[in-house]
DNA sequence: CGCCAAAGCGGACACGTGTCCGCTTCAACG
DNA sequence: CGTTGAAGCGGACACGTGTCCGCTTTGGCG
């Protein structure tokens, strides 16, 4: 799109992902403020790098979101629909549930993408599992993205010790109501 | 359980209460340190008698909460359990959407409760409607109150102009993954 | 080259939450 | 009543987020 910047604002724009990650990937507090220590910049440049922390987080984990998301196409070439959106939802309960950041941050993305009338990467993906499903009449019609993205929301919620009885139970739970009624 | 106390702080206790709900009735952001000096007191006042944000806010909406849960057996009194469910969850969307505060404060107090290994009073009424269903074999036996207040937490995230038509579709679409198959 | 406008920078600042601690006030008891 | 110790108070403080703005750097252009 409009990638003519200036020379040192890209680096110190990497330095701040850099910074970040390394951050992310050890304590698991996140301080905006350690983070521009860390790259060496002022608070000032990180926050016009990435206006909001969800910005931050987004571009950090941007590299498992994408993963993420070529994996539905792959599922639904080899499952019928409701396996693949299954199969899916349980791939995402799993980064959820390793890095803890992931899908809040995701979550955020796709409420600054709403605005742009869009879903993002992951409400896409989701849609074309949905589409699939719909046209197999496996899945409600009635039910999209936005509704499943909602609905797993839960797993920000969810206490740590909680993860291995409901995490999967809940999933399971949500693909029951948006199943077609056989 | 523990009301011997000092006369000047249960009124401090009732002036913070008073000037809260004026703050949550007019205002739609809530700031504490306002609510503190509306009620004229000190901060430390305030977050002694509400250690946090949320044991106020509880506080504020106590009374809904009430009755709220009292509704649950009268319901259940009436339908089906299944029926009565789905009322009573409707009823909670109707709070949720006229009170935004509500439906957050009754979710933060259901996290303090938890590490008491209760539910609070919702996750008390929740079982209720539950274990009828259960007992009717309408209700999946694997889902309990917990499961359902994670669902519903989508509430908190639903934008405003998504409430007509998201907020209630998305209940039926948990209530048909909670019923049994028939 | 050297100029200079725009792009970028950094850190001070404003604001909200929640904590801490020395002073004040209550109320029980002699 | 006066004493007294504990309950309660208030506001200063620490900390994190996000904003703002005067200064610096870059790099295109003459």
């Amino acid at each position: 799109m409009n990638r003519p910047r200036r020379a040192d604002a890209a680096d110190n724009r990497e330095r701040i992902l850099e910074a970040a990650r390394a951050v992310v990937a050890t304590a698991d507090e996140v301080r905006l403020n350690e983070i521009a220590k860390r790259a060496g910049v002022g608070q000032g440049t990180l926050y016009r790098h990435f206006p909001t922390r969800e910005h931050l987080l987004a571009e950090v984990y941007r590299q498992d979101v994408d993963e993420l998301v070529a994996t539905a196409p792959r599922l639904l070439a080899e499952h019928d629909p409701v396996t693949a959106l299954t199969r899916w939802l349980d791939r995402l309960v799993e980064y959820a549930r390793i890095k803890h950041g992931v899908f809040a941050a995701v979550e955020a993305g796709v409420r600054k993408d709403l605005s742009a009338h869009s879903l993002g990467p992951i409400g896409d993906a989701l849609t074309t599992l949905l589409d699939a499903g719909r046209a197999a009449g496996t899945v409600r019609p009635d039910v999209d993205a936005r509704d499943l993205i909602l609905l797993v929301g839960y797993l920000t919620r969810l206490e740590q010790d909680e993860w291995d009885t409901r995490a999967r139970h809940l999933i399971r739970i949500i693909l029951e109501g948006v199943r077609s009624r056989g």
